[in-house]
RNA sequence: GCGCCCAUAGCUCAGCGGAUAGAGCAACUGCCUUCUAAGCAGUGGGUCGGAGGUUCGAGUCCUCCUGGGCGCGCCA
């Protein structure tokens, strides 16, 4: 079933059509009214259509309606009234407006693509840390929202398992011969950082840090069980986070760099023989011992610049023979694309990478391993403390996520005992109950103030904020739900089939908004605008705030009143609940 | 130097080229003998950083400027 958008905008298009004799660059400009004074959804598509036609913008308008009024066959309008310079007023039909909300919520019937959606992506040996939030959450938001919609979504974990720290920690462990004794996470950072100050003092520390990393990468066996046993700690705490953290992302999506150890010299070799030296658009050569990738223009310019005005290369292997980050990605993605057979690849990183991934996608699509995939990079903005600056503590290090996680759920248990030790709003919940809704509040709301944030801009982290239980807020959403299955558990059995009467103003607005999900999941997935979904969501539990004051739904004056307001109680609950589910958000049936 | 992002109410932020620029917080005023007051109703608060331009129409698009953040050869 199309969206009421959708189906406006088909049929603006025929009778556009039909007006000018050609459909080459026409538009249908369909818009939700700002102001329900002007209908439903409003279209523009006169306003400049009668400038090229030289015409008359209000009587192009009127045109349009009388066009669009006798192509409606389906029964879509109601009126189609010209106002202002020419803004067509669609109002939609009381019928038409019941049929969108049949199966509203329902996931998505899509031809749909295969996605490979790569994010969180944290490093191995290290505790996930706030900068690993936003990838996080909006990745999975992101995941959440591609199989709503149909499509098949191949999660990717890229955690750094490979890099140089393992040198240094291999190193060190197997210098003190540690390797029998088990290993915590806590140690391995505090083993890390004297690792690293033996290094800056140790010269033959730093030269043996350097040969366990050349044997790793060769496959020496007890410097490959130091490491395994490294990495297996530490996916043991990621995994511990993402659950509590209400990730989609399990152990089985973890595809970390060392995975495409083995393709790395391939991907080099493959690249150096295809591209040598003087080839166009990209040529690959060995400056100072390191191979380069250069990526010129149509003009043959070099497409990227250094600071110094310089060509700006991707570097795919360094002067000492080891490979880098550009060069994983690229095995990563032609993998994919040729193993996983994706035919989309969504990339979360924060917006700092985004010169990186030009220059790579850039340098796949040149070498023909993009095919007919999209590639797309998702970019965020930093989390700020209340100075303004990357958010750190107060000794200047980073936030563990845990740590977080465990103050934003503190907080949420605080609130729920308020209201417990209040008598006029104490509920009775057992103490399973309050442990189990400080924790989805907690947590929801760590995650709702993330994703209601413009994507692109930095933000500043707030558990006051964030906690409110007024305003764009998680809570907020959370208990519109809870009031509603309120009144279902009061309500005793749901009406079967109830026919819906929207007489009351407040009922009419509830379900046109109702009605309009699934049109602002398009809009959300065009650009990533996740904030989109939230605000769609604020406004929903809004309006029903709204009928719930207005418009007594057990107390309704008749018994088919009473089962219409019933039934969009439950449509309301039912989106409400996917809303959130789809960015992740558990809800919880009394708070 | 080049590139990307940002600048909107006192604060935190929305705002796909369309009608009078919106929320929340903070301030003030009402509403719990009626389905959860973690709520609702209302009041006040704006040179949309500045200057040009495109357009029937610009917070939104283009150019320049100011101020801030970030990135730019062997980290990821």
């Amino acid at each position: 079933m199309a969206t009421l958008a959708g189906r406006l905008e088909a049929l603006t298009l025929r009778a556009l059509e039909q007006i000018v004799g050609d459909s080459e660059g026409l538009s249908a400009q369909i818009a939700p009214t700002r102001d329900e004074k002007h209908g439903d959804y409003q279209c523009n598509a006169a306003l400049g259509l009668a400038r090229r036609l030289g015409r008359n913008p209000r009587e192009l308008s009127g045109e349009l309606a009388q066009a669009m009024l006798a192509l409606d066959e389906t029964g879509l309008l109601r009126t189609a009234e010209v106002a202002g310079p020419g803004f067509l007023n669609l109002r939609v039909r009381e019928e038409a407006l019941k049929a969108a909300l049949k199966g509203i919520g329902d996931p998505v019937r899509s031809a749909g693509r295969r996605v490979v959606v790569d994010y969180s992506s944290p490093n191995i040996a290290k505790q996930m840390h706030v900068g690993h939030l936003r990838s996080s959450i909006i990745g999975d938001a992101i995941c959440r929202i591609l199989e709503h919609l149909g499509h098949e979504v191949k999660r990717q974990n890229h955690v750094g398992d490979w890099g140089t720290q393992f040198g240094l920690l291999c190193a060190w462990l197997l210098d003190r011969g540690v390797e029998d004794s088990r290993v915590d996470l806590g140690d391995l950072e505090a083993l890390y950082r004297e690792a690293q100050a033996l290094a800056e003092r140790d010269e033959a520390f730093r030269e043996r840090s350097r040969e366990r990393v050349v044997a790793l990468h060769q496959g020496d066996q007890p410097t490959r069980e130091t490491w395994r046993r490294i990495v297996g700690t530490s996916l043991e705490h990621i995994g511990e986070v993402y659950e509590r953290l209400g990730l989609s992302l399990t152990l089985a999506d973890t595809r970390g760099e060392s995975f495409y150890n083995p393709m790395l010299a391939g991907v080099v070799e493959e690249l150096q023989v295809r591209f040598p030296a003087g080839s166009r658009p990209m040529e690959v050569v060995e400056d100072q011992g390191a191979v380069c990738v250069f990526l010129y223009d149509e003009e043959g310019q070099p497409r990227f610049k250094n600071a110094q005005g310089e060509p700006q290369p991707l570097l795919v292997r360094k002067s000492d023979g080891a490979f880098l980050y550009p060069t994983t990605d690229l095995a990563a993605l032609r993998y994919r694309v040729r193993d996983l057979e994706a035919d989309w690849l969504i990339y979360v990183t924060d917006s700092r990478q985004a010169l990186h991934f030009q220059m790579f996608f850039q340098t796949a699509r040149e070498a023909g391993w993009v095919g007919e995939s999209l590639l797309e990079h998702v970019t965020f903005g930093t989390v700020l403390g209340p100075d303004g600056k990357p958010l750190k503590t107060r000794s200047g290090e980073n936030v563990k996520l845990a740590e977080l996680l465990g103050e934003a759920v503190e907080r949420a248990d605080r609130l729920v005992e308020d209201n417990e030790s209040d008598p006029a709003r104490k509920r009775g919940f057992s103490a399973d109950e309050k442990r189990d809704i400080a924790e989805a509040v907690g947590i929801g709301a760590v995650k709702y103030a993330d994703l209601s944030q413009n994507r692109s801009s930095d933000y500043v982290f707030s558990f006051d904020r964030m906690l409110a239980m007024e305003g764009n807020t998680a809570p907020y959403l959370m208990y519109a739900y809870a009031r509603i299955r309120s009144i279902q558990r009061r309500a005793g059995e749901l009406p079967h089939e109830p026919a819906l009467t929207l007489e009351e103003a407040h009922e009419r607005r509830l379900a046109m908004h109702l009605a309009r999900l699934d049109e602002t999941l398009d809009q959300v997935v065009s650009g990533w605008r996740l904030n989109l979904l939230c605000e769609y969501l604020y406004g929903l539990a809004g309006l029903f705030m709204k009928f719930y004051e207005n418009c007594p739904v057990l107390g309704a004056p008749t018994p088919e009143q009473r089962a219409s307001r019933l039934d969009l109680c439950e449509k309301a609950a039912r989106v409400l609940k996917v809303g959130l589910e789809l960015l992740g958000i558990r809800v919880v049936e009394r708070m």
